[in-house]
DNA sequence: GATGAATGAGCTTTCATTCAT
DNA sequence: CATGAATGAAAGCTCATTCAT
């Protein structure tokens, strides 16, 4: 029940990693400065020390809020639906809209590139793997008892439909095929994985 | 073709982007300092600037020797197999290989993360979209007319595909799943893309 | 009036500028380093940059005060007499009092020297002689009215009375005659320059 | 009796101080690199250092070399003439146009804004100085043994007239009179120094 | 608690100088 | 002798971090 201006230190920890994702999102965690982080979010640049230990704390800790921010948002959307068909429809259109309209960039970060200052990004990822598998894992159990398609290795199809959705939903990466609505990109990476190339 | 210089010793601006690709994919290009990259070539950190005009031309100029030896080698291995489950196979196992032995992580640079300094990434990166979509048509019209594939939007397929194998085949990302060999691996990609996962 | 911030302690961007030409004076502009010159001003070496954007805006802001406090100076010293001979007395005193006793080398900077870095240089130094002309002007004409002179070219003898006074209160340049007092000076100036070398 | 492509070690030396006169009035003696004095030359990097110790040194010898021609050149100019009123009139002559055609810029060096590398330099000037003080010396005596002139401090006499021939000559000082021909401001600088400013 | 002036470690880049050819 | 590739000391500048107010 926070009312205006009683926020109090989770609020303002927030307002900070929000200003923050906006800023790396434009000019790249490295290129990024604190004081442009602090200036986003309208406090002084000291003060965002306040809240967070190092520059490193704050990247570490809004990548952790973008990808908890992405996955509710994802798997909200894909719970909706009932039929896997639907839901890998829905996961695209998401998947395709929060990178057209956030600060999705943060979600790129290759640890590789990132690795000479954050060595607990790697852990991260596996965690962030392992929610999604369980939850992918679901899904398929279902999907399967249900006869609408064949069992397939989860850890498999994860990573494939994660490489593909996240790669086809980047603004700088598939030109031609971008245009296409969230609707209509659904429609065909659904047809695709369920359907395969294979000759019908 | 040569941007700055070809001068002394034959090759000696290729041993520095070898030492580059390997100092950045340890460190980040961010992290990795031109004296290292220096050191790792043998050479002295002067030296670096009689064949780069900056760090960013180095940059620039190791993520398009890689994305070029990096397509060649895929290409090169494919091109030797007749049907479109055994390329797609044998591009798995390229890439999981190259991926598990070479200074691979280059090819995940994503231009947000670096957009403070290199404006010109974006359109390496559409470049080379171009060679591998024409690459990839003509190995889809060749299924097509055989009778092994349906008909597929190329840039879907080209962005799924390549999406999907990269995200598997990085050794960060698929815990229980990054075991299996090269083989094995591709099988199960090439059945997924294939078959699909709907019920056959 | 300032060109890039003035905060901190009240003064301190002035305290700068005064280190500057201490330094600037001694080692010489190039030879000069920024932690020289923060440590003359009692300061860490980034601190500088909080008030010059580059060494640049530092020498050009340190030539422009130097020039400020010169031109007031003298023209102090000199609106304080009523005769031309007086005034021509006083400002080679004042010229050479100055230079024996400030750093004063700065004011000797020429524009061709050190064009590799400073293209506003050569507008300062227009800007400053249109004001000591605008001055002498006023003089000169007193001085033709008053019957005590005539009338010669204001620039001419701008130029070469600044040139003279200038040249002749230069510590290592006139050995044997610097010796003489600033009094003397004044007056064998003022005797050359009225009285001609012409047989009277 | 020197032959083409058969000058020496001497020939290809002054070669080289041309080159840097050349080069350093441009760029400024710190700002111009070795490099590019050397390209000017028309000959290697390497070879400046067969013929020169240090940039020190080439620096010290181009503006020895430059003081020697411009004494030269003025002193025969002027021991053309025979009344002290044409000598003035013929130096000023000879100063203009030397700095306007010729890399005069080196003349106006000052051993402040250059000490941090040169500590001969001041050596260089007070040699030069005795010099023009003798040759001075014997025209005053011709002048006042004819009659022409009153006797003046020969130092003084010097340093002013050096002082504000060299000022005026200077191509960015004195705007509106540097339109001036060489010969009218022979004749109003003679006029300046011989009768003076005051009441005739 | 919030601030931002001050700081200096650390980085890129330059260029005088060397020396193997 | 002449050369220019190689070098590393040195300098300008940035920015994460601190701490007095």
């Amino acid at each position: 029940m926070t009312t205006y201006k009683e926020k109090g230190r989770e609020g303002r920890r927030e307002d900070i990693i929000r200003a923050a994702l906006e800023v790396f999102g434009d000019k790249g965690i490295f290129s990024a400065r604190i004081e442009e982080v602090a200036a986003a979010a309208g406090i002084g640049k000291g003060t965002v020390y306040e809240y967070f230990r190092s520059k490193d704390e704050l990247i570490s800790a809004s990548i952790r809020y973008e990808m908890e921010e992405f996955a509710n948002m994802v798997k909200d959307t894909v719970d909706r639906e009932e039929t896997v068909r639907a839901k890998l429809k829905a996961m695209v259109e998401a998947v395709i809209l929060h990178h057209r309209h956030n600060c999705h960039k943060m979600l790129d970060i290759n640890p590789a590139t990132v690795s000479g200052s954050m060595k607990d990004l790697k852990a991260l990822f596996l965690e962030q793997n392992a929610r999604w598998l369980a939850w992918l894992e679901e899904i398929l159990d279902a999907g399967v008892a249900a006869g609408e398609i064949r069992r397939v290795n989860p850890q498999l199809l994860l990573g494939a439909l994660m490489g593909a959705v996240m790669n086809l939903a980047r603004p700088w990466g598939n030109p031609g095929w971008e245009d296409s609505t969230p609707a209509e990109a659904g429609e065909q990476v659904a047809d695709l994985f369920l359907g395969g190339i294979g000759r019908d």
